[in-house]
DNA sequence: GCAATAGTGTCTCTTAGACAGTATGAG
DNA sequence: CTCATACTGTCTAAGAGACACTATTGC
């Protein structure tokens, strides 16, 4: 119990509160954690840190820190806002900052949910505000911050090396979300670059969700969901590593939401 | 800017920060704010507080107030879940838990989301995390905590009278979760008793989205979604005020999605 | 009886999904 | 050439939404 858990701190507001144990208003320690999801070769990529010290010291986790107070060389206390600690945890740490500048503005970016059950973090009240990215293929990331080790792992074995603090629990609400978000928004699009084709698209879809798709009825699909892609008028200069004909490419349309909806085919065994 | 705001304390973590301003690990006051949703004669309310004291004395405001921590009698810190925290304040700023003690429960209650903009608050820094609640048509509430009036208030003046901090803002991402739970979740009977007709299930519908639906249409769409609602084969005791037959009664079945989703009429005009 | 409502029948249009089939290009 | 692939055509089944209609109740 490291921190300061604030007890007897903070403006006790009058009234209203109950007899019994000593009441005192909690002031938190306020982390951000990012699930940043990735298509690497075709399979869905988490970016992982491998701790740099205690607790959990050598334990694989999401990357993220805590949310600072900057007070500059005046005295100005300046306050960092919740989605700038992520996307700040998300650059520092993994140097994508560094290493791939013109990224940045092209990763989506939403706050996921909050976790905050006592005694999540052994330091003391921590309460954790996750993340969830989406990003285009990006090289390999460098370690920055108090990560030792990071990089992109493949989500399909993280459950066996268990992760530290409840990050195994925020990596499958962030996965769940995703798999969601793609049926009925243009998020996908957030995995490829400026300009792709359906059939790879449709790899994104096959990685998130861990299925494969009919690739006839996808295409014509995604082609009829108004505003989902736009086209360019232009052509892959080759065709696929295995031969075929070239495909079109695409950028993304102006819709953000798909109507109808692209429905996940295995929905039907998780609806009870 | 009251509240100790974390300036130096905290465990400070090795390595990783630029030069550059001094930076400290934000220690933050720590809130939960319900958006509390029921319905009342026909029309959407929500559940609305005006604030005993500053700031924004006087304004009208959601119910909520700082997670806390307990200090026992011997001394054990016990530090409060969010959820917990959430539910204690809904019951105690409004006298919910005295005046419906049955109804504990069977107020659906889910995390909205984290609301952390610097200078939401001009306490310091105060971090929010925004809960969500369905609750059936409750008796009045009675006022608590600090809260000096509480009142069930139709969501369409909302915006008339402007809520403290960014209420407006949490009340209308709540409504907006609201509407879209309502398409894909069986989450409508939340609003219900446990026996409910068709006809109700689909004034739910209509409050929370604001349109009128198509009756016939809607009857059959609710019976063929598998495990939406499973008859009692009970009917209600009378018809309904202006005459008809008697409307046969159903309770909530066993799905968690519905499928095919019930998507609102009106979704077109905001897919882009 | 009249008006409002619960619930059913049925028709049309759209969509999902299966399958067949054609054209293209890498090796 | 062979074979995987991009894309199109077409058929079927299911669902959404419109409308007509019957049955039942309060007044």
């Amino acid at each position: 119990m490291g921190t300061t858990l604030g007890a007897g701190c903070g403006d006790v507001r009058g009234g209203g509160w109950r007899e019994g144990p000593q009441v005192s208003l909690a002031q938190v320690s306020l982390t951000v954690d990012v699930v940043a999801l990735t298509i690497r070769d075709g399979t869905l990529g988490v970016l992982l840190i491998r701790r740099g010290q205690a607790p959990f010291e050598g334990h694989l986790a999401l990357p993220g820190g805590f949310v600072r107070t900057f007070i500059d060389d005046d005295g100005q206390v300046r306050e960092e806002d919740l989605d700038a600690a992520a996307r700040r945890e998300l650059e520092e740490e993994t140097g994508l900052m560094a290493v791939a500048e013109p990224l940045r503005g092209r990763i989506h970016l939403e706050q996921l949910a909050t976790y905050g059950t006592p005694g999540r973090d052994p330091r003391g009240r921590v309460v954790s505000v996750a993340y969830l990215a989406f990003a285009p293929e990006l090289p390999e990331p460098r370690p920055g911050g108090d990560a030792s080790a990071v990089a992109w792992e493949p989500v399909s074995g993280f459950s066996a090396r268990p992760l530290a603090f409840d990050h195994a629990r925020i990596l499958a609400d962030g996965l769940e979300r995703a798999r969601s978000k793609l049926e009925y928004t243009p998020l996908a699009i957030s995995f490829l670059h400026p300009e792709f084709t359906v059939p790879e698209l449709r790899a994104v879809y096959e990685a998130v969700w861990g299925e494969r798709l009919h690739a006839a009825n996808f295409h014509r699909k995604v082609l009829s969901v108004p505003g989902f892609v736009e086209s360019t008028g232009e052509a892959t200069e080759r065709g696929g590593r295995r031969g075929g004909p070239r495909a079109r490419l695409y950028r993304a349309g102006d819709a953000r939401l798909l109507h109808p909806a692209l429905l996940r085919p295995s929905r039907e065994r998780e609806i009870r």
